[in-house]
DNA sequence: AATGAATGAGGTTTCATTCAT
DNA sequence: TATGAATGAAACCTCATTCAT
């Protein structure tokens, strides 16, 4: 039992796999035109939306021509994709300290996993909001969201199956549909915090959808459900 | 305490106030034409989404020419807040049976605002779909949608809080905060039933999310918190 | 035995049918402005080639807006075909005056054939130039010309055949190869004289042309070969 | 009286002349790159026809840089030449075997002739459909192709009129334009059999075209004119 | 002699909106 | 109130050619 709840649905674990981006420039200055395209687009990106942003606005911004554009990418998604993988090391690693993982220890882990995930959540917020759009427009951004969040919550379920045959939570409710409800609720907090309105205060944040998790799953801070 | 829970993010209380639709035409021929153009717009973007959508293949639909469309409406952003509004109803309406407002009742009256709330998600999914992408594009849909689950929240939050004065909740959450996030989490599962997958049975979803709130709250079947 | 020899390559027959145009605008201020396009793309056509004219060249001519072209016309070459279209009704009907057709009439019948194609073609040189032009290019035009050839020299052979067997023609030729080299080398003397130099005398070229097929064919003036 | 008649229309006797090259690269590696190109061109070419080929095809093909395609020519209609120029030889000579130019020969001769411009005609069939691309399109091959049909005809021509001083020939045909015709004739053959369609065998096609180049001339097989 | 990234003029196409009928 | 042709700004994309390395 490792890190299961330490990865939660707005990571990009397959962006990589299932929109190949196209094979990087070989010499130093073509790879410091992508890189200015790319930095460039994620700053239009953030500033416009999707949909609003214009690949001459993007050329612009990296200050070069739109020829260019295309001897990097083929289309605004194409750069989309880059954009995203270039995020995806901050959001794939978000810098989870070391917590002991054992069984009477799950509200640290999960205030943890928490805690990583929205903090990530917080330092992309504008990007998250980017994704959150172009997935109600495009239908493999939005399937590789749903395989994602698909994938956190069986690692969620994984984790609290065990802790109900372990006695640790309440055992009528369903894992994977919990572990998907309770992902979900996460991350539409941070969403609420982050990507809509701002200033919501992090502690709080984790303090309560900790909580919430803990409540939810019924486990009791230091003793199996079983003992009381 | 009346259906604080019976209402959640989804409805569309307020649309009318903030997206202002020009008057109605006098005529009755103007009536059923209009009619006939709201319609026809509801079945193109459920097709082909907002974006997507070109007011030629709404005028098409609705057999009339794209003058028409003008003398009934300014753009394709307003006739879509007139389909919202006209499935207003429906969403603002979810047909919740009478409960017995107990406090002792709590886990029955959330049930029945659970599964009135996602019995009307589910009746309304493509339109749901629709309104998180317009959401993402236009600012007035964005605010639109915060303020409504800003005010879903508050009324959760009023019956949280009675719950926790009164010994029936956990008193350490956040009411506000832990509505925000329980709402969330119940529209979230909303959307990755009948938005996103389709086929998840709704009595289970009901169940589990029911389920959730109840322990996420802390509140005991029968008795309250302070006595056990 | 009528007007067999009376079209030759160069006709557009088939045009119509694999071609196939949009339906054409229903009032009349549209027909008007359908009508001033494709007399303008003729012009412009003409004037510049099929590759080299643009389609704001085109609306220019037509003093129209670029949209309006594509209330018409889908591409560049759905309006050559209306062009070609058009144009079909002179090439299709040479004016060929009555010629009794009298087997001993032979060498008068082929003279007032070659003479009837060959002044179409002289009238319609640019555009013969540029169906030439886009045969080259687009293969669905390649084919038609083709089939239109071979659809003409069918009826040529069966002329030929019919002279052979009735002892008025060499009969060691292949009628249907003989027929296809004939009328090739008819269509192209017309492309050399209307559409690449200029000013050849059109009688001189039907003398030419006309005694030609006729010794080629070993057709004698006044008598059957096999009297000879 | 020499191969008057062994060259026609499609060679390239001219080619030279009139679209300069530029000159040759003087060391050993830059000529094997140059012919690399034009190897490829010609593959490229043939394969998407020469206006819808593009120069970075060509470079890929030949495994070289775009930049080094300017070292050795300046345009993609300067490398057609040097493709066509490549072709010339093979064009050029047909490997017309010996006949004896004896004037009752005078079917044998024809039939050499034009068996040797039919067989390098199919040889090079794909590159022929290609000039008659390019001279729809650029007014220096179109001038090209005129200039070598007429001088073509002018052989042909000097031959004809030879026939009919000698009484070998139907004095009444214009020995000039009697050739242009002809030579179209055979060059249109060659067009439709291997340019267009496939497949017509190569002696039947001989045969007919000698058949009617001699019946049209009035050459009598064995015998002059003047004798029947 | 070779490279290949950068350029940008020049074309095509779309579609919300207007307006004369 | 209804029509539907006309508009044209605004986007997209291509590719022959240049040029710094």
């Amino acid at each position: 039992m490792t890190d299961e709840l330490s990865r939660q649905e707005g990571d990009l674990p397959s962006l990589v796999d299932q929109a190949r981006v196209r094979d990087m420039p070989g010499t130093r200055r073509g790879l410091r035109t992508r890189e200015a395209l790319v930095a460039a687009a994620r700053r239009v990106f953030e500033r416009d939306g999707f949909i609003e942003s214009r690949l001459v606005d993007i050329t612009a911004e990296a200050k070069c021509s739109t020829g260019t554009f295309y001897t990097y990418f083929d289309s605004k998604t194409e750069i989309f994709t880059a954009v995203m993988q270039a995020a995806q090391d901050d959001m794939m690693n978000p810098g989870m300290p070391h917590v002991d993982e054992n069984p009477g220890n799950t509200a640290a882990i999960l205030a943890a996993g928490n805690r990583a995930y929205l903090e990530a959540y917080r330092r992309n917020a504008k990007l998250m909001l980017l994704l959150e759009q172009v997935a109600t427009i495009d239908p493999v951004f939005r399937q590789l969201r749903l395989t994602r969040s698909q994938a956190f919550a069986e690692r969620s379920a994984r984790r609290i199956a065990w802790l109900q045959r372990h006695g640790y939570a309440d055992p009528t409710l369903d894992p994977v549909m919990a572990a998907r409800a309770l992902a979900g609720m996460t991350s539409r907090m941070a969403y609420y915090a982050w990507a809509l309105e701002e200033g919501w205060d992090l502690d709080e944040v984790v303090g309560t959808v900790t909580q919430l998790w803990l409540n939810a799953l019924g486990v009791a801070p230091d003793k199996p459900k079983s003992d009381s």
